[in-house]
Formats: structure tokens, sequence, C-alpha cells
DNA sequence: GATGAATGAGTGTTCATTCAT
DNA sequence: CATGAATGAACACTCATTCAT
């Protein structure tokens, strides 16, 4: 132990807020921002949000925000970064294996779930990814999710002995997109169980 | 019109021109300032393209926008109105009757086609409808060009005797935004043909 | 000459400012400008020197400011580049002849005038090349002037058989770097006169 | 005051401390404060100076500094006043005797050979003294300290039966200037042995 | 109809300073 | 004595919009 940190550990017996203290507020308020960041992004957009309205929302100082992120840009990435750990969370562990037809319906299962119970969110998020300006910031991270997603699904058609297994497999992703585009456009009217049922009858 | 017939008209200006003459400059004026915003509003975005900018493209001043457009929205939905004409276009007359299997196929076939040759303006276009700030602005006429195709289709579905034409109706619809987005966004690698053609075999 | 050239020098009949009042106008504004900018610069510093204050000094909007210079850098210089072609105007023609002590003595004299005359200008001048952050703008300019001007007194120096040429003439442009200083922080009480003629005297 | 020492002190905390242990805190502290201010501010500049960067670099927090200080301004005024000692601690007594020459010979050596062997304190310390918003802090302590430097000079001058003495000493206050100026600003190029040579030779 | 100088509210960002702990 | 989260006023800069000509 050297004389500089004898002289930290004293110190930091002086300060009134224990080290956890300070992540603890850190911790908070950084979730706060950065929900309020996802719900105004969302319902306006990257551009015509402007860190004072999210400062308002978030219920604290303009200045305060660039205390827990570099810039605006570094707050997106943070949100969507974080959105995309649900993403990757949900995708099945197959050891290589092609998925069984069980697994696969499984998995669109828990998709489709998701979209509905964590709606409020997903709304918001997928507005967000759908700004052209966002898919610059996070284009890369984005790709690096998908392919094995798609890999997936190509290994899985490939398995059940379709033609063009990439092509089902792209498709198959295209698919789920504009189910949800317009999921999210429409709620109310969109019949959603219904066409999982037709998707999973004709494509799976 | 061409510049050749500007320039007469403009050349006539020592005998007072007729209110044609002025509506035919007033169209054409119109018609560059907005294909200028196109443009621009594409490759960069709504609230990243200046007013200044698109002045600049169209070879005029600033203020002369204003004498067209009451003001930036008003230029957008303007342009975003035009485009929807061509959709509106597609849309093949029916006179009451279902769609038959062979017209919906070649009303699909022509969507791709379009997407495809036109692949420069849809790819602006899209990415204009994407963002929320416009949607706001064109939701009722989006709506009101929706509606109709998507009931075409569930009478079209209903006439070949499915059990839920509505869902279908709504799916084909998602599919069609899907595979829209998708391509848009990797046109080098999306295999939009083979795509087409599973969407027929599976779903029509 | 095209179309549509012809267009424009049509359009510019309609167009009420000539290019040229249009012109009027822009000297006249970046002239007012600069003035205000060069006197908050050197009263204040150039980061204490805000652009609402040069825009309050010149009597319009912020935004106009930017109408003319890019960014406040350029403006800075911008000024400081036209105060160099006053010192470049001084500096004498000797057609590779090293001056003679009637020429340097001449020059020195025409110097230490333009001190005094055009006093406020040069104390703002002198402090705005004083402070770090502009000398890194204007450094490479700066050189570029202050070079001959050396290689000048350094010919003269050894022209007059002196031992070290070259130190007599950076000593003496530090003497007079050191006198004008000096005259600027405290005009009313230095010397100048005094102190130019011992300098002659002992000096040249 | 070692970091040893500084330990032990506060290892007492469990005892209560001396006031005189108090005091060597506060004044380690303050001298650790100081002294990170002095370089950030010479290396980058007062404005680009922040309370955060001089915090960090002084191993505290930004709060504690103004447990020491009122404000930046006044961090700044304490900075420049301890440079001052150095200036006056090199002075020579004279007992109201004029200085003789082998001694104003002596005081410009070492005048000259702190600007090198310090150079990196005086290159700060000058730097900080150039900027217009600094003087106005420091004007009246800098008179305090110049003006019995040149009155001792106007002495020495007078001694030696010169005509106009106190011109005589104001202007080798402005070559002394002028040279240290021109010194800072180019240390690799500028010859100050040979120019400290000539000085001596002409002017004393 | 056409120009571009001019405005002013807005943006993202910084930072000296305060204060609860 | 010491911390760092928090504030708010300021900054450089942008841009939709107006208007005298």
């Amino acid at each position: 132990m050297t004389d500089r940190s004898i002289i930290k550990s004293l110190q930091q017996k002086m300060s009134p807020r224990t080290e956890q203290q300070y992540n603890e507020i850190r911790e908070h308020r950084k979730a706060t921002i950065m929900q309020a960041g996802l719900e105004l992004f969302a319902q306006y957009s990257i551009e015509t949000t402007s860190i004072s309205m999210i400062a308002k929302r978030a219920g604290i100082s303009k200045g305060l925000i660039y205390n827990y992120f570099d810039n605006k840009e570094a707050l997106i990435v943070a949100i969507v970064t974080e959105g995309f750990e649900e993403f990757t969370r949900m995708i099945p562990e197959t050891h290589g294996q092609p998925l069984s037809k069980e697994q696969l319906i499984h998995y669109l299962n828990t998709t489709f779930d998701v979209l509905t119970t964590d709606f409020q969110y997903w709304k918001l998020y997928f507005s967000i990814v759908m700004q052209p300006a966002v898919m610059k910031l996070i284009e890369d991270q984005l790709m690096a999710i998908m392919m094995p997603v798609v890999m997936l699904m190509a290994d899985y058609y490939e398995s059940q002995g379709v033609a063009n297994p990439m092509a089902h497999a792209r498709m198959l992703g295209a698919i789920l997109d504009g189910i949800s585009l317009n999921y999210m456009l429409d709620p109310e009217n969109f019949p959603l169980t219904d066409i999982k049922n037709i998707l999973i009858q004709k494509f799976i």
C-alpha cells in the first residue's frame, strides 16, 4: 500500500457519502435520464428532442445530463445498446445444432410476447431504431445482433430441406420487422395473435 | 416544361404576361423546389435539411420558397402527398369485384418493380415517412390510402375462402412493409426476387 | 450564353437590390463587425469576449455575424490579418541592397509614429496578438511578416561591420517589442520620444 | 512537508489534532492547488483551464478548492502574487546607495539565469500575466514591484552622469521585457547569451 | 415575382459555484 | 475537512422566418 493510497483511504473517511451511496445516486439518475430520453426520442425524434426536454422530463437541470453522458450521441447509444441486450437474451442457445421446429416456434412466441408485454418500451425502441441518424450510430451493433439470428433461421430452413434457406431466413426476418412495425403503429386494431398463427402455419 | 419555354415566358415580360404564363412559372418553380426538397430530406433528414440547402439546390433564393409554401412543414406535406399519388395510381380498378389471383400477383409485381426501378425515389420517400414528426403530419392521408388497399386484399382472401381474411390482408400489408424496409436498408444483399416468389407461392 | 445564365440574368432584373448594393451592404457590415470585434477582443480577451458582446456593440443580432464569418476563429483571423497589412506596408523596399543608416532610422521613425497616431488601434491589436490562443491561429502569418524585417536588420548590421549581425537584429526586434509593450501599458508616462532617441543613438 | 508527515497528522485524527497540524495540512493543500493551477493556466489559459481540471491535477475534489480560495479569480491572484515574490527577492539591497556597475551587471545576470533555469515556470508565468483579464487583477501589485526596480536603475544611470536617467531606466526595463518575451516565444533560436552581452556592453 | 440581409429563439455543451452529506 | 451531485447562466452556433428593396 503506497503512501498515496493511504492518504486516499483516510480521506475517504472524511467524505460524508460512501462510495456506494454515490454509486446508488449515479445509477438511479442515469436510469432516470435514459428513461426520459427513451420516451421522448420515441415520441418525437432524435433531432426534435432536445436535451432541455429530456432534462425537464427527468426533473433535473440540463447540465446534469452531461455529468452522466458525454453528449447527446452517447446518451442515444446508451439507450439503444441497453435495448439490444433484451434482444440478445432471447436468442436460444443451440450448440451448433439447427433449431427444431418446436424451438423456433418457441422463439417466435417469446418475441411476440415481449412485443406485447413491454409494448411501451418496444414502441419507443422501434421508432428510435427507424431513424436514419440513429442507424448510423448503431449499425454495427445491430448487425452483430441480427446476423446470428438470420443464420439461425437459415440453418433451420436448411435442416428442413427448403430450397433457398437464406432467402427464407431473410424473408422471415423481414416479416417480423413488418409485423412489429404495423403492430406498433396501430396496436389496437392489428390482429397480432391471428397473424402469429398464420405465420407459424405458413412459414415455419 | 423546359428551360427554353421558361425563358420565353420570362422574355415576354415587356409585354404583359397572360395568367396562364404566370401559372406555368409558378408550377415549374414549385416542382423544382419539391424535387430539391425530396432529394435532400431523404439524403439527410427533415431536421438536418435546412431551407437554405433546398434553396441552393433549387437554384433560387431562400425567401422565394416562402412564396410557394407557407412554411417548412407545408413543403414536407406537399412532397409526401405527391408521393402518395404514385401509390394510388398502382391500385387496380375492380369495380366492386374481388381481385383475381392473377390480378393480385400483377399488383404485387408492379409494386416490387416500382421498388427497384424508382429505388432512389422510394428510398428517400421511405425514410421521410419513417420519421415520427412527419407521421404526425400525414397519418390521416396515409390511412386514407392504405385502407382501400387492405380492403382489396381482404376481399381477395375472402373470395378465396380463407378463414380469417382480414388478418391475412393485414399480414400481407405487414409483409410488404417489412420487405420494402429490409430492401431499402440493404439493397445489395437483400434477395428481393427470390423473396417475392416465396411470398407469391406461400401466401397468395 | 447558356439557358441557365439567361434565366439568371432575367431573374436579376426582378431582384430589387443590385449586386453592387448588396456588396456595399456587406462591406459596410463586415467592417462594422470587425471594428467591434477589434475593440472588444483587445479590451477583454478572446475567450472573454463573446459573440453576443460583439453583436451588441455592432448593433446587430448575434446570428448576423455568422452571415459574414464562418465562426469566431475566422473573425479573429480576419481582424488580425487586416492589421498585418499595415505592418507590411511600412517595410521599406531595398531591392537587395542593405538599408542605409538613414533608411533604418526613417523606418524606426515611421514605426514609432504609427504607434502614437494609431494608438487605439495598435493597443487593441497588440493585446490581441499577445494572447496565446491567437498566436496559434496566426503564428505562420506573423512569421512570414517578421522574418523579412529581421533579415533586413541583420543585413544592415552586417553592412555596418558589426560582429554578430543576427544577434543585433533579433535584439533590435526584441527592443521594439518591449518598447511597444511598455508604451501600450502606460502611454501617459512612458517617455517614448526620449527612448527612441536613445535607441537610435546607441543602437543604430 | 512530505506525504509521510501528512499521513502522520491524518492518522492522529483519533486523538484531537493540534491547531498547528491543521495549519500544516491547509498549507500543504493550498500549495498543491496553486502548483496545479500554475501549470494548467500556463499550458492552456485562464479561461480554458477549469476548476475541475485543477482539482483533478491536484488530486482533490472540485469543492475543496473553494475551501481554500473564494473563487477562481482569488486563486489566480494568489498564484500570480506568489510569483512576484521571486522577482522581489532578486532585487539587490542597496541601503540608499546607487548600484555600482558590477552590482547591476550581477543583477542582470541573475535575471537572465532565472529566465533560463526556471524557464518552464516563467513561461507559464509570463503567459498568465499577458492576459488582459489577469492584468486588471494584478496591475497594482505589478506596479508596486516594478517601480522600485525602475527607480534603482534610474539612480544607477544618474550616478553614471547620464543625461536622462529616468528614460534610460524605463528603456532598460522595456528591453528586458522585450528580450524575455522573445525568448519565451522562441527559446530554441533566440540568442539569449549574445544579446545579454550586447545589452551590457551598450546599455550599462 | 425575387432577393438575401437580418432577426431571435433555439440548440448542444461547458463550467464556476453551491450544498447536502 | 472533504466529496461530487446538482444548478443555472453563459457560450458558440444554427436556422426558420420576415421584410425592405
